[in-house]
DNA sequence: TAACGCTGTGTAATAATATAACATATTTAA
DNA sequence: TTAAATATGTTATATTATTACACAGCGTTA
């Protein structure tokens, strides 16, 4: 069982806008549809990001710096990510894949380093854009 | 056999200093030491990376903004990449497993996509920080 | 030769992304 | 009930990246 987090005001709204979203958001387009509900700076979306992404209730896309809310109710973790993206469309799916997953997590180099995280994003066209 | 790419002076002058370092520059450390040559404007800089990224001689980091010179003369492919990033340190070092290669080259989602890249990071700490 | 496309350069301005620093409030735990 | 941890609000600033414009050099080709 995953421990259930208790959001605060800010994280509730934010998470939530992310949510609506099936696609990602970026953090000043967030700020700008948040300025209705009373949060006014960057900082104060960004505080809840950092937190909403450590208790993996969204991801960031690294490569486009926006965000997506994790769909997978059962894993909760921003630990293991692995997203598709159409350089297209900029249409972005995570990926839930067993075996990838295992053979990402059992990934071990040569130079005896200890992993505890990784992102997996790969690039293509989706059906729509081919 | 790879075409031989033939750089301009900037991109030149930049493959050059990314070549030295083993760690990671970010834009703006690489347009203070090019000062010196003539280099200027963020967008010069931006430019010859931006190129090289392309033709595969260096490969951003995404997660931290940064840019690493491909040690691999042989692939100089930008398509496939696998870093290891210590969070600690920040070191970082490009991985080359064939498995783990065979692996993503063939990963296939339940949507058809079809991709033509991916790019990979692990973050764990390394041998000297744990 | 002249016209064109392509790639690169240089410069100024600005956009987009993210954090520092400070003051205060609220919740949690010892 | 005091202290620690977490969250808020605000201002300013740092960092990362692009737009827009003018022009130079090179190879193709009409
Ligand atoms: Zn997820
Ligand atoms: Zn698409
Ligand atoms: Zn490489
Ligand atoms: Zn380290």
């Amino acid at each position: 069982m995953q421990k259930q987090e208790i959001l605060s005001k800010n994280q509730k709204i934010i998470l939530d806008l992310i949510e609506k979203s099936d696609q990602p958001l970026k953090a000043y387009s967030i700020l700008f549809d948040v300025k209705k509900k009373g949060i006014n700076a960057p900082l104060q979306v960004y505080r809840a990001l950092n937190k909403l992404v450590k208790i993996g209730k969204i991801h960031k896309i690294e490569s486009r710096n926006a965000f997506i809310a994790c769909k997978n109710s059962k894993c909760q973790i921003a630990k293991a990510t692995v997203f598709s993206i159409c350089e297209s469309c900029e249409d972005v799916t995570e990926i839930h894949d067993h075996k990838l997953s295992e053979h990402l997590r059992d990934f071990k180099d040569n130079k005896g380093m200890k992993y505890n995280k990784y992102n997996l994003e790969f690039f293509g066209l989706c059906k729509k854009c081919i």
